[in-house]
DNA sequence: GTCTATATCCTGATAGAC
DNA sequence: GTCTATCAGGATATAGAC
């Protein structure tokens, strides 16, 4: 099969995502628009045909993924046949996917590189991907307490408790990723699962 | 009272506590030798004759502190007149101090933006400060266990959900730096206490 | 130890042909 | 939309006087 000529968004999807892993890889100002552009097959000329400039090309890529990732806590959030306690565990899962795994959670770090060059991007991020994420895990645990199958939790407490172990394990992973024994130090899942049972026994859900 | 001349140790630790802050604004690439040398109030040159280059300097940079912030957790942890209980809280406060406030523990993005550079970095920051970090709470937990004051727990369980936290409101203080409202969003003494009491809760040493 | 001056390379960004 | 060629500025780093 012959490689498939793509259309314009698409090629601008490819742009970011090739430039999101080198950002990722070397930072926001340790990755140069050349090195992108060679990464992409393309010369700097046609790159900045693309995009405005460097900061408007991460901006891009910060922005990237906000919807998708939203949207899979959200389906699992209105399911309604899952009970309040399979909807935590549920969510909390895709989260630690998210979090851990997809580029727009490995951000973090970067975000934090360029938040006093450009506080706009820690703004959009924050109330563009951060606070809904969180209204949407709220809205998982107040149905709970509604209903009686968990017992009334702080909201910034538990969200402190839900959120801070996956992103330090998101961070720990990006600063430690040259380890060959990452997976040992630094195990996902069993990490992951733990973390759930503890959040089920905070609510007063603990064991079956 | 005249500026008093620094000796050259003096000099050195000015140096690297005056980049340090750069770093931490501007990241590591984002930082040039120049900005550190104006910031220190000498020339380019006078910069290169104290450090052999910008890697080693944000090498030195990296370093500094690692002991200082240790030997706070040794004092509780080694301190007789105290239980494991008060131990532990305290030791958690010392945490939250270090990660949150200190150039050490603000560093995590840092390390994160130079991982794949200089892995040895990442490395250093591993085995010289997150292990002992975790090694001292871990003897506190222990200690608590062998004499019933704690319940046992599983110590990777353990480490995640007590450094996941404070360090999740290390790098959001970090990335919201310039939001008007962080200690609103990111209050940390509030998180902090009630962070130790779900701690507390784990190890079967809730309430007094 | 600090300076001025300079070397060398790379950066983000653009002009204009095709 | 992609290219070659180019710009002005800034990067790391050094040479050599004082």
């Amino acid at each position: 099969m012959m490689e498939q000529e793509l259309s314009p968004v698409d090629r601008r999807t490819r742009i970011i995502e090739t430039s999101t892993e080198l950002f990722l890889e070397k930072g926001f100002a340790g990755t140069s628009m050349s090195a992108i552009a060679k990464a992409c097959g393309i010369t700097k000329a046609s790159l900045y045909h693309h995009f405005d400039g460097k900061d408007a090309l991460f901006i891009a890529c910060v922005t990237h993924g906000y919807t998708a990732a939203l949207d899979a806590i959200e389906g699992v959030a209105g399911d309604a046949e899952l009970t309040p306690k399979q909807k935590l565990s549920d969510a909390v899962k895709i989260l630690y996917d998210i979090t851990v795994e997809s580029n727009v959670g490995r951000m973090s770090p970067l975000i934090a590189e360029v938040s006093r060059t450009f506080p706009n991007v820690a703004r959009s991020f924050h109330s563009e991907y951060i606070e809904p994420e969180r209204a949407l895990l709220w809205k998982i645990v107040e149905e709970g307490i509604a209903s009686g199958d968990f017992k009334p939790v702080d909201q910034n407490q538990f969200a402190h408790l839900t959120f801070g172990p996956m992103v330090m394990l998101s961070l720990a992973r990006e600063m430690f990723a040259t380890f060959e024994d990452l997976d040992e130090h630094f195990p996902v899942d069993e990490l992951r699962d733990g973390h759930i049972g503890v959040l089920l026994q905070m609510l007063g859900s603990a064991s079956d």
